[in-house]
DNA sequence: TTTTTAATACGATAATTGTCGTACTTTTTT
DNA sequence: AAAAAAGTACGACAATTATCGTATTAAAAA
């Protein structure tokens, strides 16, 4: 699957959250970040169709899109390219550059580290 | 600074790899794992100079070129941009990624353990 | 000194991306 | 029933990107 452009990438992130939505559902959840018309929307979803990436229920008249591949996946082939490219291979570095951006919760470190030990034992 | 492309930026990370370089080492860096023309190389690297985004030394016939923007701050907005358009802004989610992926060595768990102690902390 | 090599500049091109207007069709409202 | 609203399809457009060929110039080699 090739990789989701900027705009496709929104898309896809709201229909993962949503799991499905018509085109008007998700222009309105744009729309609350982004000045952007409903008929740009529509096309980007309508070129995601003919790509794969969202399938489509076409029953009704409004259409009810549904994304096509898994978060996981694509997240996961996103973080290994950026890796890759702008951090010379190193998960350390990303990890760091992305906790310092944030300010984790506690709850959130604790999950983290869990998730270390778990690494270290295999 | 507007973002780097994909092309951009793996000429970026070898100069901030190289501190300094001509087209013909850049080209050769990339002609190890890339099928690509020297003059490809060559206007991509006039472009970023055009964009600013490196300096070059024209004393010589052989430009030498060099970064000028930080790897840091780029890597801080790759990854606040990757963070905030495809893991919903959880640094949580994407720090798991990017381990998982990727088999850190003790040593880099070690590394990462001391620095989410020291999040903690503040 | 002539020839060959290596470098830069730059125009052209195809593909992709995001954007929108317009046409057409189906619902819904009046 | 007529008018308005809401939907889809689709073509066109400008900007960007990656790519390369060709022209020109400087340096090195013969």
């Amino acid at each position: 699957m090739s990789k989701p452009t900027e705009a496709e990438l929104e898309i896809l992130s709201l229909l993962w959250e949503m799991k499905e939505a018509s085109v008007r559902q998700i222009h309105e959840r744009l729309a609350e970040t982004k000045d952007t018309g409903y008929t740009t929307t529509l096309k980007i979803m309508q070129i995601m169709h003919a790509k794969g990436m969202v399938t489509r229920d076409e029953e009704n008249r409004t259409h009810i899109y549904r994304p096509a591949i898994k978060q996981g996946e694509t997240q996961q082939s996103l973080v290994k390219n950026l890796m890759a490219t702008a951090f010379g291979g190193s998960a350390k570095s990303l990890v760091m550059q992305a906790l310092g951006q944030e300010n984790p919760s506690k709850a959130e470190i604790e999950e983290i580290r869990a998730f270390l030990d778990q690494l270290e034992n295999n």
